[in-house]
DNA sequence: GGAAAGCACAACAAAAAGGTTGCGCTTGGT
DNA sequence: ACCAAGCGCAACCTTTTTGTTGTGCTTTCC
């Protein structure tokens, strides 16, 4: 495995691993409707405390899936849907391989 | 939130948590090609022990996306693609729903 | 200027994840 | 019958994750 192979495979790893928790995918759910949001709005609702979900933001940031801008004394997150496209066209190229090699399997056993 | 809709946010994050390790994604490369492969066989040119593999593979048995068949001795896992191929659709749901957002929020600016 | 809203940073605790080793049970090949 | 391959289970350890609380710094509003 080449070096630049295995750094996309960590970067996909880790943006999946931060869509694997069910605070982080309300929060992105929030998010998906294009506004902006605080911290202590995004909290608002759920039974975490804003240092919580100030965490949870924080891994989302790492991974690439959301970003945030300071407004004064509130600090503004949003979607970005570049690594979740990513996700899905990896997600899309695993199933047709599948697709592939299970007609390539089922031709062999026809033979 | 409803109930059912609670139980489809557990489950898609359990999904993607199961994706969210290099291991895992290795082995799901592996098992890609649509041949089932044993456990000493996934564990063959990994840094890991047999047993650090069988962990890995639970977790993805368990998140749905790989299912294991007992043949003689040793036992077989071959992947499972609906699990994958729901949470391209999620993903692709959440782009389009982001793309919908943003034209929106451009036309109310430019009113 | 002072109160309150909104955050960030740090320390701490509990729980979960990731990995190893040791042991014992089948199965397959000779 | 015997030996080796292939697994499963359990105990154990270390690191990461998830969450709380406490403190103090800006920014806003009156």
């Amino acid at each position: 495995m080449r070096h630049s192979e295995l750094r996309a495979l960590k970067t996909r790893a880790s943006v999946f691993a931060a869509l694997g928790d069910e605070t982080r995918l309300s929060i992105l759910a929030k998010l998906g409707r294009g506004e902006r949001q605080s911290i202590a709005r995004l909290t608002a609702g759920t039974r975490l405390t804003r240092q919580a979900v100030t965490k949870h933001l924080r891994v989302l940031a790492h991974a690439g899936v959301v970003r945030s801008v300071r407004a004064g004394r509130e600090s503004l997150f949003e979607l970005e849907p570049r690594p979740l496209e990513e996700l899905r066209d990896f997600l899309d190229q695993v199933s047709r391989q599948w697709d592939v090699a299970l007609a390539r399997l089922k031709a062999h056993v026809e033979d």
